[in-house]
DNA sequence: AAATCGCTTAACAATTTGATAATACAAGGA
DNA sequence: TCCTTGTATTATCAAATTGTTAAGCGATTT
Protein backbone atom coordinates (compact mmCIF):
# COMPACT_ATOMS: atom_id res chain seq x y z
CA UNK A 1 0.00 0.00 0.00
CA UNK A 2 1.64 3.08 -0.93
CA UNK A 3 1.78 6.60 -1.65
CA UNK A 4 -1.42 7.52 -4.27
CA UNK A 5 -4.77 5.57 -4.34
CA UNK A 6 -5.96 4.60 -7.57
CA UNK A 7 -9.48 4.50 -8.18
CA UNK A 8 -11.89 3.43 -11.12
CA UNK A 9 -14.92 5.09 -12.15
CA UNK A 10 -17.19 3.40 -14.39
CA UNK A 11 -20.38 4.96 -15.23
CA UNK A 12 -22.37 5.67 -18.25
CA UNK A 13 -23.59 8.76 -17.64
CA UNK A 14 -20.63 11.07 -18.32
CA UNK A 15 -21.99 14.31 -16.07
CA UNK A 16 -21.64 12.00 -12.92
CA UNK A 17 -17.99 10.21 -13.98
CA UNK A 18 -17.09 13.70 -14.54
CA UNK A 19 -18.64 15.29 -11.33
CA UNK A 20 -17.10 12.26 -9.15
CA UNK A 21 -13.34 12.49 -10.93
CA UNK A 22 -13.27 15.88 -10.31
CA UNK A 23 -14.18 15.59 -6.28
CA UNK A 24 -12.02 12.73 -6.44
CA UNK A 25 -8.88 14.05 -7.71
CA UNK A 26 -9.34 17.02 -5.40
CA UNK A 27 -8.89 14.38 -2.35
CA UNK A 28 -5.53 13.98 -4.11
CA UNK A 29 -6.65 9.93 -5.61
CA UNK A 30 -5.56 8.84 -9.06
CA UNK A 31 -9.02 8.81 -11.04
CA UNK A 32 -9.33 6.74 -14.25
CA UNK A 33 -12.94 6.53 -16.09
CA UNK A 34 -14.47 4.04 -17.74
CA UNK A 35 -17.96 4.64 -19.68
CA UNK A 36 -19.24 1.07 -20.11
CA UNK A 37 -18.98 -2.37 -18.18
CA UNK A 38 -16.68 -3.92 -20.84
CA UNK A 39 -14.31 -0.42 -20.52
CA UNK A 40 -14.63 -0.83 -16.95
CA UNK A 41 -12.66 -4.47 -16.94
CA UNK A 42 -10.35 -3.35 -19.83
CA UNK A 43 -8.97 -0.78 -17.06
CA UNK A 44 -9.10 -2.52 -14.14
CA UNK A 45 -6.79 -4.65 -15.58
CA UNK A 46 -4.50 -2.61 -17.02
CA UNK A 47 -3.90 -0.33 -14.40
CA UNK A 48 -5.01 -2.46 -10.70
CA UNK A 49 -6.78 0.21 -9.12
CA UNK A 50 -7.42 -0.17 -5.09
CA UNK A 51 -10.45 0.93 -5.72
CA UNK A 52 -13.37 -0.09 -8.18
CA UNK A 53 -16.67 2.31 -8.32
CA UNK A 54 -19.09 0.33 -10.34
CA UNK A 55 -22.51 2.04 -11.67
CA UNK A 56 -24.94 -0.85 -11.47
CA UNK A 57 -26.96 -0.10 -14.54
CA UNK A 58 -24.46 0.40 -17.66
CA UNK A 59 -24.69 -0.77 -21.27
CA UNK A 60 -22.61 -4.07 -21.99
CA UNK A 61 -22.06 -5.53 -18.74
CA UNK A 62 -23.58 -4.35 -15.94
CA UNK A 63 -22.15 -3.17 -12.65
CA UNK A 64 -22.97 -6.24 -11.10
CA UNK A 65 -21.91 -8.60 -13.73
CA UNK A 66 -18.34 -6.68 -13.61
CA UNK A 67 -18.05 -7.32 -10.06
CA UNK A 68 -18.42 -11.46 -10.59
CA UNK A 69 -15.73 -11.27 -13.24
CA UNK A 70 -13.30 -9.05 -11.52
CA UNK A 71 -13.91 -11.17 -8.38
CA UNK A 72 -13.24 -14.25 -9.51
CA UNK A 73 -9.89 -13.40 -10.75
CA UNK A 74 -6.62 -13.65 -8.06
CA UNK A 75 -5.55 -9.93 -8.85
CA UNK A 76 -8.65 -8.44 -7.69
CA UNK A 77 -9.62 -10.65 -4.63
CA UNK A 78 -9.02 -7.54 -2.39
CA UNK A 79 -9.78 -5.10 -4.08
CA UNK A 80 -12.44 -2.57 -2.68
CA UNK A 81 -15.76 -2.08 -4.56
CA UNK A 82 -18.37 0.58 -4.12
CA UNK A 83 -21.71 -0.08 -6.02
CA UNK A 84 -23.50 2.90 -7.04
CA UNK A 85 -27.25 2.63 -7.74
CA UNK A 86 -30.34 4.31 -8.91
CA UNK A 87 -32.07 1.62 -7.46
CA UNK A 88 -32.82 1.70 -3.79
CA UNK A 89 -34.37 -2.35 -4.59
CA UNK A 90 -33.59 -3.64 -1.15
CA UNK A 91 -33.28 -7.01 -2.81
CA UNK A 92 -30.49 -5.40 -5.44
CA UNK A 93 -28.80 -3.75 -2.37
CA UNK A 94 -28.46 -7.52 -0.33
CA UNK A 95 -27.06 -8.78 -3.28
CA UNK A 96 -24.74 -6.24 -4.53
CA UNK A 97 -23.32 -6.52 -1.37
CA UNK A 98 -23.12 -10.46 -0.87
CA UNK A 99 -21.68 -10.37 -4.15
CA UNK A 100 -18.59 -8.91 -2.89
CA UNK A 101 -18.68 -5.33 -2.80
CA UNK A 102 -17.50 -3.59 -0.15
CA UNK A 103 -20.21 -0.81 0.00
CA UNK A 104 -23.16 0.18 -1.69
CA UNK A 105 -24.16 3.61 -2.36
CA UNK A 106 -27.99 5.06 -3.34
CA UNK A 107 -28.11 7.23 -5.96
CA UNK A 108 -28.80 10.32 -5.79
CA UNK A 109 -25.54 11.00 -4.05
CA UNK A 110 -23.55 14.05 -3.13
CA UNK A 111 -20.08 14.03 -4.10
CA UNK A 112 -18.83 14.72 -0.63
CA UNK A 113 -20.54 12.04 0.59
CA UNK A 114 -18.98 9.39 -1.50
CA UNK A 115 -15.42 11.08 -1.01
CA UNK A 116 -16.25 10.30 2.57
CA UNK A 117 -17.02 7.02 2.08
CA UNK A 118 -14.20 6.21 -0.14
CA UNK A 119 -11.50 7.50 2.68
CA UNK A 120 -13.26 5.43 5.18
CA UNK A 121 -12.65 2.63 2.91
CA UNK A 122 -9.17 3.45 3.02
CA UNK A 123 -8.48 4.21 6.36
CA UNK A 124 -10.19 1.34 7.02
CA UNK A 125 -7.97 -0.87 4.71
CA UNK A 126 -4.63 0.66 6.46
CA UNK A 127 -5.47 0.02 9.95
CA UNK A 128 -3.32 -2.47 11.51
CA UNK A 129 -0.22 -0.41 10.88
CA UNK A 130 0.64 1.26 14.30
CA UNK A 131 -0.61 4.50 15.43
CA UNK A 132 2.98 5.96 16.69
CA UNK A 133 3.30 9.88 17.71
CA UNK A 134 6.46 11.11 16.81
CA UNK A 135 7.78 14.32 18.04
CA UNK A 136 11.26 15.14 16.39
CA UNK A 137 13.57 12.25 17.40
CA UNK A 138 11.06 10.76 19.83
CA UNK A 139 8.26 8.12 19.08
CA UNK A 140 5.78 7.14 21.41
CA UNK A 141 4.20 3.44 20.18
CA UNK A 142 1.05 3.45 22.58
CA UNK A 143 0.38 -0.21 20.92
CA UNK A 144 3.63 -1.71 21.94
CA UNK A 145 3.57 0.82 25.27
CA UNK A 146 7.80 1.63 23.92
CA UNK A 147 9.02 5.22 23.52
CA UNK A 148 11.69 5.70 22.14
CA UNK A 149 14.25 8.32 21.62
CA UNK A 150 17.19 8.91 19.15
CA UNK A 151 16.73 4.81 18.37
CA UNK A 152 17.27 4.23 22.63
CA UNK A 153 14.04 2.52 24.08
CA UNK A 154 13.20 4.13 26.97
CA UNK A 155 11.25 2.13 29.67
CA UNK A 156 8.32 4.15 31.56
CA UNK A 157 6.26 2.60 34.36
CA UNK A 158 2.45 2.99 33.00
CA UNK A 159 1.99 5.81 34.78
CA UNK A 160 5.07 7.51 33.65
CA UNK A 161 4.01 6.42 29.99
CA UNK A 162 0.37 7.73 29.97
CA UNK A 163 1.17 11.01 31.29
CA UNK A 164 4.14 11.39 29.02
CA UNK A 165 1.73 10.18 26.12
CA UNK A 166 -1.15 12.78 27.11
CA UNK A 167 1.63 15.79 27.62
CA UNK A 168 3.05 14.61 24.37
CA UNK A 169 -0.05 14.02 22.59
CA UNK A 170 -0.60 18.08 21.97
CA UNK A 171 3.06 19.12 22.21
CA UNK A 172 3.54 22.88 23.28
CA UNK A 173 0.01 22.96 25.06
CA UNK A 174 -0.16 23.62 28.95
CA UNK A 175 -1.87 21.01 30.95
CA UNK A 176 -3.87 22.20 33.84
CA UNK A 177 -3.06 19.19 36.92
CA UNK A 178 -6.69 18.95 37.09
CA UNK A 179 -6.51 17.54 33.68
CA UNK A 180 -3.70 15.54 34.09
CA UNK A 181 -5.33 13.77 37.06
CA UNK A 182 -8.57 13.73 35.09
CA UNK A 183 -6.78 12.14 32.12
CA UNK A 184 -4.35 9.98 33.93
CA UNK A 185 -5.59 8.64 37.06
CA UNK A 186 -9.56 9.35 36.23
CA UNK A 187 -11.94 11.14 38.64
CA UNK A 188 -12.60 8.11 41.13
CA UNK A 189 -8.66 8.36 41.95
CA UNK A 190 -8.04 11.33 44.46
CA UNK A 191 -3.90 11.44 44.96
CA UNK A 192 -1.72 14.20 46.47
CA UNK A 193 -0.43 16.82 44.93
CA UNK A 194 2.65 16.01 44.75
CA UNK A 195 2.03 12.74 43.35
CA UNK A 196 2.48 14.42 39.63
CA UNK A 197 5.28 16.30 39.82
CA UNK A 198 7.26 13.00 41.31
CA UNK A 199 5.91 11.29 38.08
CA UNK A 200 7.07 14.12 35.93
CA UNK A 201 10.66 14.10 37.85
CA UNK A 202 11.15 10.47 37.26
CA UNK A 203 10.15 10.94 33.43
CA UNK A 204 12.62 14.28 32.90
CA UNK A 205 15.42 11.72 34.87
CA UNK A 206 14.43 8.50 32.35
CA UNK A 207 14.68 10.67 29.29
CA UNK A 208 17.52 12.28 30.42
CA UNK A 209 16.14 14.88 28.20
CA UNK A 210 14.56 18.48 28.95
CA UNK A 211 11.45 18.45 27.10
CA UNK A 212 8.54 19.14 30.08
CA UNK A 213 8.41 22.59 30.76
CA UNK A 214 6.85 23.39 34.35
CA UNK A 215 4.13 26.33 33.77
CA UNK A 216 4.41 27.70 37.57
CA UNK A 217 0.92 27.95 39.00
CA UNK A 218 -0.84 25.95 35.97
CA UNK A 219 0.40 23.17 35.12
CA UNK A 220 3.02 21.49 32.41
CA UNK A 221 3.56 20.93 28.80
CA UNK A 222 5.47 19.17 26.69
CA UNK A 223 8.35 20.94 24.33
CA UNK A 224 11.36 19.13 22.35
CA UNK B 1 -9.11 -14.08 15.45
CA UNK B 2 -11.77 -16.09 17.44
CA UNK B 3 -14.38 -17.91 15.34
CA UNK B 4 -17.21 -16.01 16.69
CA UNK B 5 -17.96 -12.34 15.77
CA UNK B 6 -18.96 -10.21 18.64
CA UNK B 7 -21.21 -7.08 17.97
CA UNK B 8 -22.15 -4.48 19.89
CA UNK B 9 -25.17 -2.51 19.73
CA UNK B 10 -26.36 0.80 20.87
CA UNK B 11 -29.50 2.56 20.79
CA UNK B 12 -32.73 3.48 22.64
CA UNK B 13 -35.21 1.98 20.68
CA UNK B 14 -36.21 -0.96 22.47
CA UNK B 15 -37.66 -2.40 19.06
CA UNK B 16 -35.07 -1.29 16.98
CA UNK B 17 -32.28 -3.44 19.26
CA UNK B 18 -34.53 -6.16 19.41
CA UNK B 19 -35.11 -6.73 15.85
CA UNK B 20 -31.44 -6.35 15.43
CA UNK B 21 -30.20 -8.49 17.24
CA UNK B 22 -32.61 -11.19 16.32
CA UNK B 23 -31.59 -10.82 13.04
CA UNK B 24 -27.55 -10.52 13.71
CA UNK B 25 -27.97 -13.58 16.16
CA UNK B 26 -29.20 -15.73 13.12
CA UNK B 27 -26.65 -14.99 11.23
CA UNK B 28 -24.66 -16.71 14.06
CA UNK B 29 -22.92 -13.06 15.46
CA UNK B 30 -22.75 -13.80 19.19
CA UNK B 31 -24.64 -9.93 19.83
CA UNK B 32 -24.39 -7.14 23.35
CA UNK B 33 -26.71 -4.30 23.48
CA UNK B 34 -26.96 -1.07 25.37
CA UNK B 35 -29.82 1.22 25.78
CA UNK B 36 -27.67 4.46 25.64
CA UNK B 37 -24.06 5.79 24.98
CA UNK B 38 -22.78 5.29 28.67
CA UNK B 39 -23.40 1.50 29.07
CA UNK B 40 -22.46 1.29 25.19
CA UNK B 41 -19.00 2.67 26.41
CA UNK B 42 -19.06 0.13 29.37
CA UNK B 43 -20.22 -2.82 27.41
CA UNK B 44 -17.28 -2.20 24.91
CA UNK B 45 -14.79 -2.21 27.57
CA UNK B 46 -16.32 -5.27 28.86
CA UNK B 47 -16.60 -7.22 25.57
CA UNK B 48 -14.05 -5.97 23.36
CA UNK B 49 -16.54 -6.76 20.32
CA UNK B 50 -15.36 -6.65 16.68
CA UNK B 51 -17.83 -4.24 15.47
CA UNK B 52 -19.99 -1.57 17.62
CA UNK B 53 -23.63 -0.43 15.80
CA UNK B 54 -24.35 3.23 17.16
CA UNK B 55 -27.43 5.31 16.85
CA UNK B 56 -26.74 8.64 16.89
CA UNK B 57 -29.56 10.23 18.83
CA UNK B 58 -29.51 8.61 21.76
CA UNK B 59 -29.82 9.70 25.78
CA UNK B 60 -26.96 10.99 27.39
CA UNK B 61 -23.61 10.24 24.84
CA UNK B 62 -24.92 10.08 21.44
CA UNK B 63 -23.28 8.00 19.12
CA UNK B 64 -20.59 10.50 17.70
CA UNK B 65 -19.70 11.02 21.08
CA UNK B 66 -18.99 7.54 22.03
CA UNK B 67 -17.28 6.79 18.82
CA UNK B 68 -14.50 9.67 19.67
CA UNK B 69 -14.17 8.40 23.32
CA UNK B 70 -13.42 5.15 22.37
CA UNK B 71 -11.07 5.98 18.93
CA UNK B 72 -9.23 7.53 21.42
CA UNK B 73 -8.45 3.87 23.52
CA UNK B 74 -5.60 2.03 21.73
CA UNK B 75 -7.91 -0.98 22.14
CA UNK B 76 -10.96 0.41 19.93
CA UNK B 77 -8.77 1.70 17.24
CA UNK B 78 -9.30 -0.52 14.79
CA UNK B 79 -12.89 -1.61 15.97
CA UNK B 80 -14.96 -1.40 13.51
CA UNK B 81 -17.77 1.42 13.62
CA UNK B 82 -21.09 1.19 11.93
CA UNK B 83 -23.37 4.85 12.79
CA UNK B 84 -27.26 4.26 12.51
CA UNK B 85 -28.93 7.26 12.36
CA UNK B 86 -32.69 8.90 11.20
CA UNK B 87 -30.62 12.09 10.30
CA UNK B 88 -29.99 11.99 6.77
CA UNK B 89 -28.85 15.42 6.82
CA UNK B 90 -25.32 15.52 4.50
CA UNK B 91 -23.24 17.21 6.68
CA UNK B 92 -23.73 14.79 9.88
CA UNK B 93 -23.03 11.85 7.61
CA UNK B 94 -19.96 13.33 6.33
CA UNK B 95 -19.24 14.16 10.12
CA UNK B 96 -19.74 10.76 11.04
CA UNK B 97 -17.50 9.17 8.50
CA UNK B 98 -14.74 11.61 9.12
CA UNK B 99 -14.86 11.05 12.75
CA UNK B 100 -13.57 7.43 11.90
CA UNK B 101 -16.92 5.43 11.50
CA UNK B 102 -16.47 2.63 8.98
CA UNK B 103 -20.03 3.25 7.54
CA UNK B 104 -23.04 5.43 7.91
CA UNK B 105 -26.52 3.77 7.75
CA UNK B 106 -29.61 5.87 7.20
CA UNK B 107 -32.99 4.69 9.17
CA UNK B 108 -35.10 3.08 8.11
CA UNK B 109 -33.56 0.25 7.14
CA UNK B 110 -34.37 -2.86 6.37
CA UNK B 111 -32.73 -5.57 8.67
CA UNK B 112 -31.29 -7.50 5.59
CA UNK B 113 -29.24 -4.54 4.70
CA UNK B 114 -27.91 -4.01 7.51
CA UNK B 115 -26.90 -7.66 7.89
CA UNK B 116 -25.52 -7.79 4.33
CA UNK B 117 -23.41 -4.65 4.91
CA UNK B 118 -22.48 -6.17 8.55
CA UNK B 119 -20.99 -9.36 6.46
CA UNK B 120 -19.56 -6.98 4.16
CA UNK B 121 -17.19 -5.26 6.58
CA UNK B 122 -16.41 -8.44 8.02
CA UNK B 123 -15.43 -9.94 4.85
CA UNK B 124 -13.05 -7.13 4.10
CA UNK B 125 -11.83 -7.67 6.82
CA UNK B 126 -10.90 -10.65 7.14
CA UNK B 127 -9.27 -10.30 3.30
CA UNK B 128 -5.66 -10.97 3.72
CA UNK B 129 -5.36 -13.25 6.87
CA UNK B 130 -3.67 -15.72 6.81
CA UNK B 131 -4.02 -19.24 8.71
CA UNK B 132 0.14 -19.44 9.23
CA UNK B 133 1.77 -16.80 10.76
CA UNK B 134 5.51 -16.51 10.64
CA UNK B 135 8.12 -14.85 12.59
CA UNK B 136 11.50 -15.60 12.79
CA UNK B 137 12.38 -19.13 13.01
CA UNK B 138 8.94 -19.41 14.64
CA UNK B 139 6.26 -21.16 12.47
CA UNK B 140 2.21 -21.19 13.58
CA UNK B 141 -0.38 -22.86 11.64
CA UNK B 142 -3.21 -22.17 13.28
CA UNK B 143 -5.53 -24.56 11.07
CA UNK B 144 -3.06 -27.35 12.02
CA UNK B 145 -2.42 -26.71 15.22
CA UNK B 146 0.87 -26.92 14.60
CA UNK B 147 4.26 -24.36 16.05
CA UNK B 148 7.35 -25.21 14.40
CA UNK B 149 10.62 -23.82 15.86
CA UNK B 150 14.11 -24.35 13.89
CA UNK B 151 12.72 -27.31 12.21
CA UNK B 152 11.07 -28.76 15.59
CA UNK B 153 7.73 -29.16 16.30
CA UNK B 154 6.90 -27.43 19.73
CA UNK B 155 3.85 -29.30 21.16
CA UNK B 156 1.62 -26.77 22.66
CA UNK B 157 -2.10 -27.67 24.29
CA UNK B 158 -5.08 -25.59 23.13
CA UNK B 159 -5.17 -22.54 25.47
CA UNK B 160 -1.16 -22.24 25.17
CA UNK B 161 -1.41 -22.75 21.92
CA UNK B 162 -4.26 -19.99 21.39
CA UNK B 163 -2.66 -17.80 23.78
CA UNK B 164 0.48 -18.24 21.65
CA UNK B 165 -1.06 -17.49 18.62
CA UNK B 166 -2.59 -14.28 20.10
CA UNK B 167 0.17 -12.43 21.13
CA UNK B 168 1.92 -13.59 17.75
CA UNK B 169 -0.68 -12.40 15.68
CA UNK B 170 0.64 -8.73 16.17
CA UNK B 171 4.77 -9.14 17.47
CA UNK B 172 5.47 -5.91 19.11
CA UNK B 173 1.79 -5.37 20.60
CA UNK B 174 1.08 -5.12 24.46
CA UNK B 175 -1.96 -7.23 24.64
CA UNK B 176 -4.30 -6.33 27.91
CA UNK B 177 -5.29 -8.76 29.81
CA UNK B 178 -8.61 -8.32 29.31
CA UNK B 179 -7.66 -8.82 25.32
CA UNK B 180 -6.20 -11.84 26.25
CA UNK B 181 -9.29 -12.97 27.99
CA UNK B 182 -11.76 -12.23 25.55
CA UNK B 183 -9.97 -13.68 22.98
CA UNK B 184 -9.18 -16.72 24.26
CA UNK B 185 -11.43 -17.32 26.39
CA UNK B 186 -14.44 -15.72 25.42
CA UNK B 187 -16.51 -13.12 27.45
CA UNK B 188 -18.70 -15.89 28.79
CA UNK B 189 -15.86 -17.69 30.26
CA UNK B 190 -14.64 -15.64 33.96
CA UNK B 191 -11.30 -17.59 35.16
CA UNK B 192 -9.13 -16.22 37.82
CA UNK B 193 -6.17 -14.22 37.72
CA UNK B 194 -3.49 -16.22 37.69
CA UNK B 195 -5.01 -18.31 35.33
CA UNK B 196 -2.96 -16.21 32.03
CA UNK B 197 0.41 -15.92 34.48
CA UNK B 198 0.26 -19.71 34.85
CA UNK B 199 -0.20 -20.41 30.84
CA UNK B 200 2.49 -17.99 29.86
CA UNK B 201 4.71 -19.30 32.09
CA UNK B 202 3.95 -23.23 30.49
CA UNK B 203 4.58 -21.42 26.86
CA UNK B 204 7.97 -19.92 28.16
CA UNK B 205 8.80 -23.35 29.39
CA UNK B 206 8.22 -25.09 26.60
CA UNK B 207 9.68 -22.82 24.16
CA UNK B 208 12.57 -22.32 26.41
CA UNK B 209 12.88 -18.93 24.70
CA UNK B 210 12.44 -15.54 26.02
CA UNK B 211 10.25 -14.07 23.49
CA UNK B 212 7.50 -12.87 25.32
CA UNK B 213 7.90 -9.61 27.48
CA UNK B 214 5.95 -8.53 30.46
CA UNK B 215 4.29 -5.18 30.70
CA UNK B 216 3.25 -4.94 34.00
CA UNK B 217 0.18 -3.41 35.17
CA UNK B 218 -0.55 -3.53 31.47
CA UNK B 219 -0.33 -6.65 29.50
CA UNK B 220 1.94 -9.09 27.64
CA UNK B 221 3.58 -8.74 24.75
CA UNK B 222 5.30 -11.29 21.89
CA UNK B 223 8.85 -10.35 20.63
CA UNK B 224 11.84 -12.36 19.15
C1' DA C 1 -9.27 -49.02 36.56
C1' DA C 2 -5.14 -46.61 36.30
C1' DA C 3 -2.52 -43.32 34.19
C1' DT C 4 -2.19 -39.14 31.76
C1' DC C 5 -3.35 -34.65 30.15
C1' DG C 6 -5.14 -30.06 30.15
C1' DC C 7 -7.03 -26.40 32.74
C1' DT C 8 -7.83 -23.81 36.78
C1' DT C 9 -7.01 -22.35 41.35
C1' DA C 10 -4.86 -21.55 45.85
C1' DA C 11 -1.03 -20.12 48.33
C1' DC C 12 3.00 -17.86 48.84
C1' DA C 13 7.29 -15.52 47.10
C1' DA C 14 9.31 -11.96 44.43
C1' DT C 15 9.01 -7.85 42.26
C1' DT C 16 7.53 -3.36 40.82
C1' DT C 17 4.88 0.52 41.19
C1' DG C 18 2.85 4.49 43.01
C1' DA C 19 1.72 7.71 46.81
C1' DT C 20 3.27 10.32 50.52
C1' DA C 21 6.05 12.74 53.84
C1' DA C 22 9.84 15.41 54.68
C1' DT C 23 12.94 18.57 53.07
C1' DA C 24 15.19 21.66 49.88
C1' DC C 25 14.83 25.07 46.35
C1' DA C 26 13.08 29.15 43.46
C1' DA C 27 10.52 33.31 42.46
C1' DG C 28 7.65 37.08 43.62
C1' DG C 29 5.65 40.38 46.88
C1' DA C 30 5.56 43.01 51.37
C1' DT D 1 15.45 40.59 53.66
C1' DC D 2 11.75 37.73 55.09
C1' DC D 3 7.60 35.55 54.09
C1' DT D 4 4.58 33.06 51.02
C1' DT D 5 3.47 30.12 47.40
C1' DG D 6 4.51 26.70 44.36
C1' DT D 7 7.71 23.16 42.63
C1' DA D 8 11.84 19.68 42.91
C1' DT D 9 14.09 15.96 45.15
C1' DT D 10 14.65 12.05 47.78
C1' DA D 11 13.75 8.27 50.63
C1' DT D 12 10.38 5.29 52.36
C1' DC D 13 6.51 2.27 52.75
C1' DA D 14 2.22 0.19 51.37
C1' DA D 15 -0.27 -1.62 47.69
C1' DA D 16 -0.63 -3.69 43.36
C1' DT D 17 1.02 -6.96 40.15
C1' DT D 18 3.23 -10.89 38.59
C1' DG D 19 6.04 -15.43 39.09
C1' DT D 20 6.18 -20.05 40.80
C1' DT D 21 4.84 -24.26 42.61
C1' DA D 22 1.82 -27.66 43.89
C1' DA D 23 -2.54 -29.55 44.04
C1' DG D 24 -7.43 -30.60 42.52
C1' DC D 25 -10.60 -32.09 39.07
C1' DG D 26 -12.77 -33.63 34.96
C1' DA D 27 -11.90 -35.62 30.44
C1' DT D 28 -9.39 -38.70 27.68
C1' DT D 29 -6.34 -42.43 26.87
C1' DT D 30 -4.10 -46.82 27.85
Amino acid sequence: MSAVKKILIADDEPDILEILQFNLQKEGYNVITAKNGDEAIEQAKKHQPDLIILDIMMPGKNGIEVCNILRQQPAFYATLIIFLSAISDEGTEVWGLETGADDYVTKPITPKVLVSKVNALFRRLTKGETAIIQIGDLKIDREKYIMNYQGNDIILARKEFELLALLASKPGKVFLRNEILNQVWGTEVIVGDRTIDVHIRKIRQKLGLDCITTVKGVGYKFEL
